[in-house]
DNA sequence: GATCGGCCTTGATCCAGATCAACCGCGAAG
DNA sequence: CTTCGCGGTTGATCTGGATCAAGGCCGATC
């Protein structure tokens, strides 16, 4: 009870993480959190919630990958964003959700109940400070992502998102690895290509094609390496320093 | 000095405005925030921020439109985020602009100045909140317009855009007009095509087409009546309800 | 009132990616 | 060992929207 709630043996991966190393946090603030926090598993392919079900909890991903996504009335699907190990996932303030929720692997959510989550968010500004500063950095990914839909070649879409995992994979291992990483995939043809708004067909003669120049080589379907980093990028059609690198 | 700064005769569309109102605000917060607050007026066409560019403050759309913007080396643009009067502009805690931004109209932006505006945000729960609040809001805006630009017909996407620009104008002037409503695009052709990720044949086409089958009416370029919006919606692909109306 | 430059429309043609269809590889179940 | 089903690949064909091209409308400028 008296153990700090969020160290990273615990639950790494909490929006509120900073709170137990930040020196201003107060230890009540780390008991309340401890009281309203449970974890909960999920099978891969199970779905998690159901756009319009009522929620009463928020949550960040301890491990596995989860897809955000929008179903038409006739089953077109896009998927709207992965939440990987890390990503916040809820609505403080809505009561529904407006999107679906898919386990795309086995996946660990460390779960808040929503209301006391609110009531502390409401009490402490860095809560909502820190929650504030990852809904920005989701905008603008969700905003990267706008342009890769509506103005990118199938192909510069599968480089660009073959990227986006390389990079936050490896971000999650090492820095250094500039060229030369290997990955596995955590998505079928499928799912990227209902992230990418293309057809599975399509996605799998892109990467066909990729493997062919070179830009990418597979072990089995799922685990990409990738030879030269910057070959990559230049496929996916983005300036080669990433544009804004903070 | 006295004077409530958020009022809304003075600055109806600030992030901030529920304090003026607000039982727990703190007089010295709203003179802190009068001080570093300024107006700044753009002709339409005007570029705002550059991407990359240097920005030492966040604002609010007082009036007039402005367009957030991706652009890659080759030239293909896509519009990220259309910015009406209440909307916010702005990344508190980034030095530098990831997207460029343009007047669309003559445009006038209430604006902070970003340092004392964080210190503000460190401090004080209620305006973070309002901002998390409001960067929710866009969030889900982005990724409703993911599904828009991933998987809607050139047709459903102009309908989407058409019934977007009504909703926001009509909720600005009265709840009531269910049916007939008229409004003045803010848009040129060619920046509605860079939102849907079309190009500008495409829309107009488009726009034609529509007319054609009365779901619209013109009266110059601009002027659009929607005679039924149900219609409209029926064409957007959208579910009848739009979802999950909160 | 002639000319010019934005903005928009319309037509003809082209092509990237969708669609339809066959088939492969492989692990699980019988 | 056979069968089944899922995920993936590849080929043939079709098509929605891009591209290329020619004007039209209209307000501003000389």
């Amino acid at each position: 009870m008296n153990a700090p709630v969020f160290d990273n043996r615990d639950c790494g991966t909490c929006p509120i993480r900073h709170r137990a190393v930040c020196a201003r946090c107060e230890q009540d603030e780390l008991e309340y959190l401890d009281t309203i926090k449970y974890y909960r598993s999920y099978e891969a392919g199970q779905p998690v919630v159901w756009s319009g079900d009522q929620i009463d909890f928020v949550a960040t991903v301890v491990s596995g990958v989860a897809a955000l996504t929008q179903t038409m009335e006739d089953g077109r699907t896009q998927m709207i964003g992965l939440l990987l190990p890390s990503d916040f996932l809820g609505r403080p303030g809505h009561e529904k959700a407006h999107f679906d929720v898919t386990a795309i692997s086995d996946l660990t959510l460390c779960c808040f109940r929503r209301r006391p989550f609110e009531k502390l968010l409401a009490s402490s500004p860095h809560v909502s400070q820190r929650l504030l500063e990852m809904t920005l950095d989701e905008l603008d990914a969700a905003r990267e992502w706008m342009l890769v839909l509506g103005r990118k070649t199938a192909r510069e879409k599968i480089a660009s998102l073959l990227a986006i995992i390389a990079r936050r994979e490896s971000r999650l291992r090492l820095e250094d690895s500039t060229d030369g990483c290997t990955f596995e995939l955590p998505l079928t043809r499928e799912a990227m290509a209902d992230y990418l708004g293309l057809t599975l067909e399509t996605v799998s003669r892109q990467i066909s094609a990729l493997k062919r120049a070179g830009v990418i080589t597979l072990r089995g379907n799922r685990q990409v390496t990738v030879p030269d980093f910057a070959r990559l990028i230049a496929e996916s059609g983005d300036d080669a320093d990433g544009g804004m690198l903070p």
